[in-house]
DNA sequence: ACAAAAGTGTTTAGACTACACCCATGC
DNA sequence: GCATGGGTGTAGTCTAAACACTTTTGT
């Protein structure tokens, strides 16, 4: 491309997962998110987003999906690039640093499993300490972001299994939006969307009617991204680091390079 | 930051910018967005997106308004980023990029301001020739965002002069919706949003009634990005390079420095 | 029988659409 | 006067919120 050498300006990718994660057995379970300890300069000993710098092979989505994989052990439910930061002071005592950010839903049962590891913890989403760099803001927008999709867009069912009752995709849906979501209604929301199949199954066990087992009705695109086809959504079959295609579902993602170097 | 060498990625920041244009003096006007002609290989000759490296002391949004500045002599009535592209086979028989692309707004009288330019030529957005890169996938995704975001947001003003009559204002939305809209429930939609003040003059001459000017609420926030400040949107008196948010108000700007090198 | 959640029905308020109609100006 | 767009009124449609009510299980 001819453009410029990008001089010292280094650039690392990193991503905000988000799990749902009750405290108590029986509590309302609420967002959490996975942070992982410093262990140099800036920022020695905080908690900082996962992420790193990008491979020179892999695509920015790809960078994101191995963040993932390599804190939580699991692979994406949903994943989508929030925001390239690169403010000339965002990194103090350090070189000039640009980073894409990206956002991205596991299922609620990632929480438990990693709380062994010492350099990796999950915290309250709405309960952060001071983070390393400007990681708060970030959490912050990601938040705001979520919430956003979160009402015009179907990615809940990316925090629950194969199958799932209303309830439970409900529950997701008030954590997320942290008020109360009317059964009745709620329920003729999504069945009026299409993006639910109802499977034959129902879950008993529980002392009151059993409820039925939906399943996500992958015929219907939840993602309205427009013209954009990121990737690694739920287990793409092999194709490992295909695409790095913005997510097309909301305003944030498109690929496309732009070096421009004349003028 | 310490984190790994960016190795061979280089940085780049392009930006989309549309404006309105009539071809013909009373015909209805159109998006219209200013290419720069490639002058080195790859895709020497074709039309690109104005673009270029970061500079060591700049944030992502001042590069974008530079771009903005450097090809049509303006400054961005709205601006905003789109997304970072960085899939590894974007750019053929040249390093690896990453670029970060923006998207902005501006007057409409600066089509032909520009156009006796030979390398730079204002396009009818619907009617490309091929690009080089991606660009051609960048422009339809930004488009896909600009009309999302004229749908819930308030940003159809930056297209106009600082006063305009409720019938400007309604062809902008016309021309970038492409549809057309009825006059009344127009105006009772932008008069109930509390967007716009009345001034207290008209425009006389036309041949019927003399429509009032109006002029945009400042007090009213018209970008919903959430927790995001990004900048240069009007005449920012002299914050030249202050922020480097990403921006609050849709779903993909949000400025934070995500390195993380350990793991 | 009773509690509790699943699931259905109904009423109402607000938002948006369509379109009829009046107003003010230039010619 | 009449054409043209500015501006107001109003009835019909659609959606979603609120909430009463019925169903089906476990204990």
């Amino acid at each position: 491309m001819a453009a410029g050498k990008s001089e010292d300006i280094a650039l690392a990718v990193s991503t905000v997962i988000f799990a749902l994660h009750a405290e108590a057995p029986q509590a309302r379970p609420s967002l959490h998110l996975p942070l992982v300890r410093r262990i140099r300069e800036p920022f020695a000993g905080r908690w900082a987003l996962p992420g790193g710098p990008l491979l020179p092979q892999e695509g920015l989505s790809a960078a994101a999906a191995r963040n993932l994989q390599q804190t939580t052990g699991l692979r994406p439910g949903y994943l989508e690039q929030l925001y390239a930061f690169g403010d000339p002071d965002r990194s103090p005592s350090a070189g000039r640093m640009v980073s894409v950010v990206y956002w991205a839903l596991v299922h609620a049962d990632a929480v438990t499993d990693t709380s062994s590891d010492d350099n990796v913890r999950w915290f309250a989403a709405d309960d952060l300490p001071s983070l390393a760099f400007d990681h708060n803001l970030i959490v912050e927008y990601a938040l705001w972001r979520l919430r956003n999709k979160m009402e015009y867009s179907r990615i809940a069912h990316a925090m629950l299994g194969e199958t799932f009752t209303l309830s439970e995709l409900r529950q997701v849906y008030e954590a997320v939006l942290r008020k109360p979501l009317d059964p009745a209604n709620f329920r003729r929301q999504v069945e009026a969307s299409g993006a639910l199949v109802a499977t034959d199954s129902v879950v008993t066990g529980g002392r009151h009617r059993p409820p039925r087992l939906y399943r996500y009705n992958d015929a219907v695109d939840m993602t309205d991204n427009g013209p954009l086809t990121d990737i690694p959504q739920h287990p793409p079959p092999h194709a490992a680091d295909s695409a790095d295609l913005p997510d097309p579902t909301d305003p944030t993602a498109l690929n496309d390079p732009t070096d421009r170097s004349n003028l």
